[in-house]
DNA sequence: TGCCTGAATGATTTATTGAAGATTCACTCG
DNA sequence: CGAGTGAATCTTCAATAAATCATTCAGGCA
C-alpha cells in the first residue's frame, strides 16, 4: 500500500475505491478526480491514462499476494517437496477467493491482463522466483538434484498454469480443482515411474470426486 | 467423413466447406441449403439448428484426429514414456497446425465449445482413453506401476492442457510450445526427485530459448 | 404418407447517432 | 516556474432503428 500522503498514493486510493464498489468501466476519471478534489485534467499529471490507474492497483495487489506466498515459505516446513505443495495450494486460493470474492476485482484483473500482456508476465515471473526459492532450498537439503533451477520453476508453472487463475480457465468447482493440483503435483513430483498419483503422499490426498467433467469454457 | 450420398452427408459437406471459407457466422443457412439445392427449411429436417451442424463437422475433426493419433499409439516405440511424449507431442501439432492453418476453423471451434460445453468434454474424454491405453501397456509392461490408470490419464491431461488447444491459453510461438511441453513432460515422467527437467532425455531437449516470456492473453 | 417448399415470425446483428467520458491544452494562480 | 483548472476535442459507449437471418409452419407435390 503507498502512502495516502503523496498525491499519487492518494489517487491510486480513491480508484481502488470506486474500482472494486463501481467496477473499472463504470468509474469516471472525473468521479475520482472528484474523490481527490481535484480537477479531471490533473490527474493526468500524475498517470498517463486511466488504465495505468488501474494496472498499478493490480501491480500493489500482486506484489501484496507474492509478500503473503513468500510468508508460506517461512513457514517451518519438512521437506521440500511439502513446502512446494503448500506454496501451491495457498497460490491457488489466494487468487481463487480473491477473484471470486467480487466480480469487480475480476473485471479490472481482465481489463488490465487484456490490456497490459506484460502486467502478467510481471507477476508471474515473480511468482517463478519464489518457486526457483523453493527448489534451490530443495537442492541444498539434498532432496532434490535439479540442475537447472531457473528452468525447472518455468516447467513447474507451465503445468499448474491452469490453477494460478482457476477462473479463466475451466469452470470447476474449487474441490474439484483442488483434487486436479493434487493429482498433478503427485505426478510432478515423483514421476510416472514412482505409481502415478502417490501412494505414499498421504497429506491431501482427496481422491473420492468419481470422474473430470473437465469445461474449457473460456 | 460421412459419404456424399446422404442428404446429411451431403448437408454437412456443404456447410463445411461455407464454414471453412466464410467463416460461421458468415454463413447462413439459406446458401448452405442453396448449395444443396433444397430450402432452408428443409435442413431442420436433419438437424435442430445451425450450430448441431457445426458441432457435427466439429466432431467429425475431432475423431479424425483422434484416429490419426491411435496410429501413433501403433507405432512401435521403444518405451511408454516415448510412446506418451510422441502421443503428446502429435497431439499439440495436431491441434496446433488445425488451428492455426486457418482463422475459420478457429472461429468455428470456438463457437462450438463455447455454446455446447459438453462437447469439448466428448473430445477430451476420447483423447484420454488413449493416455489411459498407453499408460495401461506401461503398466503391463512394468515400466510403470501405476494404480489407477484413469485418474492419472487425467492428471496428465490436466497438466498438459496448455498445450491441447494451445492457441486458447496463450500466445507463445510453436517452437516455444514445444521447449515447454517438453520440459513439463520430463517432470511428469521422471518427477523432481530425477533431477528435475531431465538429464537422461536425449530425445528432444531443445532446451536453447532463454526464458519464457509467457503471455496469458485470453 | 413422407419429403419438401417458401413465406411468416421472431430473434439477432449491424448501422446510426446522440450522449458520456477520456484525454488534451491554453490558461490561471501562488 | 510548478501545481492545478476546466472548457474543447476526440474517442468510446449505449440506445435505437433497420436489416438480416435462424427457425417455424401451413401447405404442396409425389
Amino acid at each position: 500500500m503507498l502512502c495516502k500522503d503523496t498525491v499519487r498514493g492518494n489517487i491510486l486510493e480513491a480508484a481502488r475505491k470506486r474500482f472494486l464498489h463501481y467496477g473499472y468501466a463504470k468509474t469516471t476519471m472525473a468521479e475520482i478526480a472528484s474523490d481527490c478534489s481535484m480537477s479531471p485534467g490533473n490527474l493526468y499529471r500524475y498517470f498517463p491514462g486511466k488504465l495505468d490507474i488501474a494496472e498499478a492497483i493490480c501491480t500493489e495487489a500482486g506484489e501484496y499476494a507474492v509478500a503473503r506466498l513468500r510468508e508460506v515459505l517461512r513457514r517451518p516446513s519438512r521437506t521440500a517437496k511439502e513446502r512446494l505443495r503448500d506454496f501451491l495450494f495457498a497460490d491457488m486460493k489466494l487468487t481463487y477467493d480473491q477473484l471470486e470474492y467480487d466480480k469487480q476485482v475480476f473485471e479490472m484483473a481482465r481489463v488490465v491482463a487484456q490490456e497490459r500482456p506484460q502486467f502478467a508476465n510481471r507477476i508471474l515471473a515473480l511468482n517463478r522466483a519464489l518457486l526457483s526459492e523453493i527448489l534451490a532450498a530443495g537442492n541444498a537439503s539434498s532432496e532434490f538434484f535439479i540442475e537447472d533451477v531457473i528452468f525447472t520453476a518455468e516447467m513447474l508453472q507451465s503445468a499448474t498454469m491452469k490453477f494460478r487463475y482457476p477462473q479463466l480457465h475451466s469452470k470447476l468447482p474449487y474441490d474439484k480443482l483442488e483434487r486436479e493440483l493434487d493429482g498433478v503435483l503427485n505426478l510432478l513430483l515423483n514421476g510416472l515411474d514412482d505409481g502415478g498419483a502417490g501412494k505414499e503422499q498421504p497429506a491431501k490426498t482427496t481422491q473420492q470426486s468419481p470422474s473430470s467433467d473437465d469445461l474449457v469454457t473460456i
